[in-house]
RNA sequence: GCGUCUGUAGCUCAGUUGGAUAGAGCACCUGCCUUCUAAGCAGGUUGUCGCGCGUUCGAUUCGCGCCAGACGCACCA
């Protein structure tokens, strides 16, 4: 068991004999200031504030009964009632050296692992991905490898938008202005063209409108030419589609789109209406509030020149189409159906929170039983901007192109290795580009706190220095560099930890898995980034001050080559976790 | 108008049950390559945590009220 473990385990023992009826859930230790110690525990000055006892004497009482002579030096009371612990240097060596016996990596699996599924990326047929598709692929991504690391079930789902109302101006535009040749050349820029024309001529003309809608009608009820050019469309969206997840490195377990749900969505809206959650309005099927909550708090009210009106969520439109809410509702019965998930979580825009709000409620007052045991969530997050504070475009305007992204990324980076690392063989060099520069730009996504707008700069993402996964790969790289060069091959070899630079590292390999679980419980990837950037260094701090193949003696050098070994492990482990790959040199 | 989110160093951003003297990178300055990759390291400078009030032993964190910005508000998703 980690240390922090063993100290949370035996500080929870002791808090429940003094405090039978406390809720241990919270005795957690956290690393803390190494001037105070390697963790500390501030739960005992809350349970202090609860019950209204003095956390100082708690402190005392507990600290009384506390026997961790075998994990810690001599714990401490500081402050208002902070207990600080400093591991025994015998028990951070004993650590790492179950870590290099491949015990394990500082991290534990989940005690009871989940059945989560995931939804994220979502890219729309028809349509280029384009720079913001970025966010929900490399966030979702990120955290369903952080969860299957951790032992969840995770079942991941690209609910890949497939239908719609835009199918109607497509169909129009391929039946009368397709050019057959562009298709063959670019698929996703032909089909995005003749959505562009035709809907700037619907938009002037009311009788071209009339027609796009036709054309959907005829779709809907199953028109034989219409489902084939639907299908064709879908095909060559799911050509760019894979190519980008290939280049990317995400997986999906499903991609069941949109349209998949359609055989279900009169069924929901009879079944809401059957249960009088939904009910007709002004033609349409909607959600309307049930009046259960303050109307501040009620996502089914909004206010309008001081009243509160309906704000319902629509399930089937006036002229009997569904809404995209309908499909989330089968979406969902079909997920409770086929993998009974505790979570089912969604990747999705800040800027679509209403409608989660919405729909979670909907939701519970559908399937009640269901809702107590499956929680929705959803995981959202704000916009990239460009270096003007205004939404990324590129210098025409145009929204920028997720492919177009990811090739200047790498070029960037080649250019950079080229010069860095002119002696590698070409080939290599390329290789070395396309991880950093798929790194780099999955990276600077990945580290802003996500709900928060960002602003994307090629200069920043790129730099060598700083928080960039090119510093994190060139630790990576040096570290190996180290047992390239090494003639010695380290084999259960014995760990001492004397120079402060090792001891920092060494504690901060331990915090792991902490930080792996604060991803999976708060869903946010921007911690795993800090913690790598701040192992890498604290490596390259050990690295400058320890030197390891001219260490003074053997034994020296052989310990710390177990602890670079480590290190390596740690970095490609995290990083493999936030889906960046590393390379062996550069 | 109402709601949601955001407001932390000159710039870009972190800040994990409310916790100790609020952190990092960039930029700027000073050192360090005949020693394992200088895409590096060591050190220095930088703050009314938007403003005010409240809860608390303790607030960047929680509550309320302002100010500023972004986004959303019935048949698009």
């Amino acid at each position: 068991m980690l240390p922090h473990k063993q100290i949370e385990l035996k500080l929870q023992t002791v808090v429940r004999e003094i405090l039978p009826d406390a809720d241990v859930s919270a005795v957690l230790v956290r690393p803390c200031d190494p001037k105070f110690g390697d963790y500390q525990s501030n739960a005992l000055m809350s349970l202090a504030k609860t019950r209204k006892l003095n956390p100082r004497q708690l402190a005392t009482d507990v600290l009384a009964r506390l026997d961790l002579a075998s994990v810690c030096e001599k714990v401490e009371i500081a402050g208002a009632g902070f207990l600080n612990f400093r591991l025994k240097n015998s028990v951070l060596v004993a650590s790492l050296q179950a870590a290099a016996r491949g015990e394990h990596l500082f991290f534990t699996k989940a005690a009871s692992p989940k059945t989560i599924v995931i939804d994220f990326s979502s890219p729309n047929v028809a349509k280029p991905m384009h720079v913001g598709h970025i966010r929900s692929t490399g966030i979702g991504d990120a955290l369903q490898r952080a969860l299957r690391l951790l032992g969840h079930k995770v079942i991941s789902d690209n609910h890949i938008g497939d239908w719609g109302t835009q199918f109607g101006k497509l169909l129009l535009g391929w039946k009368q202005i397709l050019n057959r040749a562009e298709l063959e050349r670019d698929a996703i820029a032909e089909l995005e063209r003749l959505y562009k024309v035709i809907n700037a001529e619907c938009d002037a003309n009311p009788a071209r409108l009339e027609e796009a809608k036709s054309e959907l009608v005829k779709l809907q009820a199953g028109d034989a030419e219409n489902v084939a050019i639907w299908k064709e469309m879908i095909a060559l969206s799911q050509k760019q589609f894979d190519e980008i997840y290939g280049r990317l490195g995400v997986k999906f377990d499903h991609a069941l789109g949109e349209s998949f749900y359609n055989p279900w969505l009169s069924e929901v809206v009879n079944d809401l209406l059957a249960k009088k959650i939904a009910r007709e309005s002004e033609g349409a099927v909607g959600v309307f509030s049930d009046g259960t909550q303050p109307p501040k708090e009620d996502p089914f009210l909004v206010n309008r020149d001081g009243e509160w009106i309906a704000d319902p969520a629509l399930v089937r439109k006036s002229d009997g189409g569904f809404n995209y809410t309908t499909t989330d509702l089968a979406t969902i019965d079909y997920r409770l159906k086929t993998w009974s998930p505790q979570e089912i979580i969604y990747v999705v825009d800040d800027r679509q929170s209403g409608h989660f709000k919405k729909l979670f409620l909907i939701f519970t007052r559908w399937k009640p039983d269901a809702a107590k045991t499956t929680k929705l969530v959803h995981v959202g997050f704000g916009k990239i901007m460009g270096e003007d504070g205004k939404p990324f475009k590129t210098r025409s305007g145009d929204t920028v192109k997720l492919g177009e992204l990811l090739d200047e990324a790498v070029e960037r980076a080649y250019k950079t290795v080229c010069e860095k690392s002119a002696e590698l063989p070409e080939a290599q060099q390329r290789e070395i580009a396309r991880v950093v520069g798929l790194g780099a730009v999955k990276y600077a996504d990945l580290l802003p706190n996500r709900q928060s707008d960002y602003i994307f700069s090629w200069d920043k993402m790129l730099a060598l220095q700083g928080n960039t996964a090119p510093y994190l790969l060139y630790a990576y790289a040096r570290i190996k560099s180290i047992f390239r060069k090494a003639e010695v091959k380290i084999q259960n070899a014995e760990i001492k930890l004397v120079a402060p630079e090792e001891i920092t590292l060494a504690n901060h390999l331990l915090n792991f898995g902490i930080t792996l679980e604060a991803v999976a419980e708060e869903l946010r990837p921007n911690y795993l980034c800090n913690y790598l950037f701040e192992l890498a260094g604290k490596f390259t701090s050990f690295y400058e001050n320890c030197p390891v193949l001219k260490a003074d003696d053997a034994a020296t050098r052989d310990s710390r080559l177990a602890l670079c070994d480590l290190t390596a492990r740690v970095l490609k482990q995290g990083l493999e976790s936030l889906g960046i790959e590393t390379v062996e040199q550069m």
